[in-house]
RNA sequence: GCCGAAGUGGCGAAAUGGCAGACGCAGCUGACUCAAAAUCAGCCGGGGCUUACACCCCGUGUCGGUUCGACUCCGACCUUCGGCACCA
């Protein structure tokens, strides 16, 4: 209702799209490949209807501009907005009819430059004017022609392999730059959806506008050339910028010059005006179905829309009374007792709106709800929004890059613009997760999991066979999270026997009584060389995996993998520390093992959390019942002990690697170089040939250029 | 057609311009077991050579370039996937 009080919500009678499937209209946004989002089968029809609409168009601009603030979206999604929303810088020109001077057809074009070589102008067949300047000996056939493409879907429009049809309907008109006069056609190739449904025909220099011109024998005049003389019979139209010829006044100008010029000169000879066109169109919101949120609205024939009261909000769905017939349309367009209501203007009978709203709608501010979940008068109070507003890390599929992406951020701006909040943009950053594939028996390929594929994994059986914590890891590991994933048995598998290694670990050594909450960290000197070893592991590991979760990085798979790696290193130190069946360790090593152990549970705990809380248990770490590992502090790691004081120098003869040695940490570049050219393997490949140069990388490399 | 992303073992993948294939799946071998499963330990890009240890060659879609050195940077191309598509 504040988005109709404010004129952002209107209700206007429009050719809509309309799937038969489920009885209901559908926003440009659910129409994939001209069929429907639910039912790929299912083809999309046009129909004329009066539907509510929601006014995005007017926040189009504030859109694609504020995309540059979004540093934390991928770019592939601000792109595809941008495409979506589709800006064109053009203008407005004005062509009159010939034989109606009153009558003006008004064009959109990026490309005024040509307008010097416009040998037609062509009409959608929707257009208002098409009847009317249709002359009476073309009247049969412009009708058959209206008749024919009225009768093609939006599939079959572009399924028609772009062959250009069309007929003249008989009237001309005066271009206003040269006072041409040209026929006009109706074809639909244009579309009465973009610009103005008018298109002025440059055959010269339009891929379209050539294929109709040679197709119906039409003049090709060319008005731009690459090098400012005529090309000749054009055999493809140009569509580069070049120099203006046939053109007047406008000749030797550049064509971007040029341009610029035109549209003053179609403004100051009130034949024009500079313009910009979106491709976006505004969202149809209503829908024909029963599960949704009414449309809080009342028509009454008196007094025509009316909000409903603000004290008899909200309109809730009516449950008692309803009959799913499984024959279509809503239920509630037939429930009596909903419909029919007395006007809170007059008084007077009137009727509820039965359309519910777009479940995009809802999914556009639940957010907001968050941010002030008790309230039980408002949805949300301003301070409590603009207290957690936007949202810092947002994550999502990029199926939604254009439907609940676009909606959401239009709903912030218009809740905004109405003093409700006052954030621009609701999401700061966005993790654009990729889907989660499998095997589809359906298709017989690999698809997104969902229902309608038959290829979705029933979580319950999973979880109860191997638990909630494998399901979760595996998801994590297989691919980096903004990259497809398919789905595999094994492979979560592989994770729940991950788990059961750390389970039996931790459960053994404490079992043993090698674990000790309490213990101090342990002193380096203290332990030996194995166990000098593990510790500098489980530093390196802190380290590895705190740089792998940082937001900047978000790399699940590696911070799950250094866990293994540690896992790994603790099962090898704990058989190296074991005779026979016995296992007897120091203090210094028992405070070792505390350590490395609690700073895996710790490290793994965000992505396993339910194995990782039992064993924090387990181990003695929970001093109350209720304590939780999800509260402890995250570690820390000491730098010092993640450097080893030994590395392997790798040596090279022209950057082929051909020896390995051990050398202590720091080397200077010297030894390092007299170390290389020492090397046996380096002196046989030198052969006596002359050393040109010599590379070294500290601490990792040299290389002995021959 | 336009825009974008990606091509690395049998598979999922990893690698601030510096040891390609970490980690895992599958596979193979051994230990344990009457046996199997589970578990534990090991092997695991391709080719050549060797009794063996070793050693040699090739290898990150293709072709070029930059560089001492390229999976990584640049150019062209090929393929796959995604988005938009008669948008004037």
């Amino acid at each position: 209702l504040q988005l109709y009080r404010a004129g952002l919500a209107y209700r206007k009678g429009a050719p809509v799209n309309w799937c038969p499937d489920c009885q209901t209209v559908l926003a440009n946004e659910q129409v994939e490949n001209g069929a429907c989002w639910r039912h790929p089968e299912t083809t999309v029809v046009q129909r004329q209807m009066e539907q509510w609409f929601l006014k995005i168009t007017a926040f189009a601009d504030a859109l694609l501009e504020d995309l540059d603030l979004l540093q934390g979206w991928p770019e592939r999604v601000k792109i595809m907005q941008r495409n979506w929303i589709g800006r064109s810088q053009g203008a407005d020109l004005h062509f009159t009819v010939e034989s109606k001077p009153n009558v003006k057809i008004t064009v959109f074009t990026t490309r005024v430059d040509t307008v010097f070589g416009v040998s037609y102008l062509v009409l959608a067949p929707e257009h208002p004017l098409v009847r009317e300047l249709t002359t009476d000996e073309c009247r049969e056939s412009v009708e058959k022609y209206l008749e024919q493409s009225s009768r093609k879907t939006e599939l079959e429009r572009q399924m028609a392999e772009k062959v250009k049809t069309g007929v003249p309907i008989g009237s001309h008109v005066v271009n206003p730059f040269n006072g041409d006069i040209v026929p006009i056609w109706v074809s639909d190739y244009v579309l009465m959806s973009y610009g103005t449904g008018a298109v002025m025909g440059v055959p010269a220099h339009d891929q379209r506008d050539f294929e109709f011109a040679t197709t119906f024998g039409l003049p090709v005049k060319e008005v731009i050339s690459p090098t400012g003389q005529p090309s000749g019979e054009l055999k493809e139209p140009y569509l580069d910028p070049g120099i203006m010829i046939n053109s007047g006044s406008f000749n030797g100008l550049t064509s971007e010059v040029a341009k610029k010029k035109m549209i003053d000169w179609a403004a100051e000879n009130q034949s024009g005006a500079p313009r910009v066109q979106y491709r976006l169109r505004d969202w149809l919101i209503s829908r024909q179905r029963y599960w949704g949120c009414p449309i809080p609205l009342i028509h009454c024939s008196q007094c025509g829309v009316v909000p409903v009261p603000d004290d008899q909000l909200p309109v809730r769905l009516p449950v008692e009374g309803i009959e799913i017939t499984g024959e279509g349309g809503s239920p509630l367009a037939r429930l009596k007792s909903f419909i029919e209501i007395s006007c809170p203007q007059c008084g007077g009978q009137a009727s509820r709106e039965t359309d519910t709203m777009d479940t995009f709608i809802d999914s556009s501010w639940y957010f907001l709800r968050y941010a002030d979940p008790h309230n039980e008068k408002l949805p949300f109070t301003k301070d409590r929004v603009n207290y957690w507003m936007p949202v810092d890390q947002y994550v999502g599929g990029v199926e939604h890059a254009i439907l609940h992406l676009l909606y959401a951020r239009f709903f912030t701006k218009a809740l905004s613009r109405l003093g409700l909040l006052d954030c621009k943009e609701p999401f700061s950053n966005l993790l654009s997760q990729g889907m989660v594939t499998k095997f589809s028996p359906t298709s017989g390929r690999i698809e997104k999991m969902s229902k309608s594929r038959g290829n979705v994994v029933g979580t319950t059986d999973f979880f109860k066979r191997y638990g909630a914590d494998a399901a979760r890891l595996f998801t994590l590991f297989a691919s980096p999270p903004e990259q497809e994933l398919e789905w595999s048995e094994e492979g979560a598998i592989g994770q729940y026997r991950f788990l059961g290694r750390i389970w039996r670990l931790v459960s053994d050594l404490t079992a043993r009584g090698c674990i000790d909450a309490d213990a101090v960290d342990p002193d380096p000197a203290l332990v030996d060389a194995t166990g000098k070893a593990l510790l500098k592991l489980t530093h390196k590991t802190i380290k590895a995996v705190s740089q792998d979760l940082d937001p900047s990085c978000y790399g699940f798979n590696t911070a799950i993998a250094r866990c293994m790696e540690l896992v790994n290193g603790l099962y090898k130190y704990v058989s190296e520390k074991t005779t026979g069946d016995a296992l007897t360790v120091t203090e210094h090593e028992r405070q070792l093992l505390s350590f490395s152990i609690r700073n895996l549970l710790l490290l793994l705990a965000p992505m396993a959390p339910h194995i990782c809380e039992e064993l924090w248990h387990l181990t003695g770490h929970a001093r109350q019942p209720d304590d939780s590992i999800h509260r402890a502090a995250w570690p820390a790691y000491i730098d010092a002990f993640t450097i080893d004081d030994e590395i392997e120098l790798v040596l090279q003869v022209n950057g082929k690697i051909v020896s390995k040695v051990t050398a202590p940490r720091g080397l200077a570049q010297p030894d390092a170089q007299s170390l290389a050219l020492n090397d046996a393997k380096i002196q046989s490949k030198i052969n006596g040939q002359s050393v040109r140069k010599v590379i070294v990388v500290p601490d990792k490399l040299v290389n002995v250029v021959i």
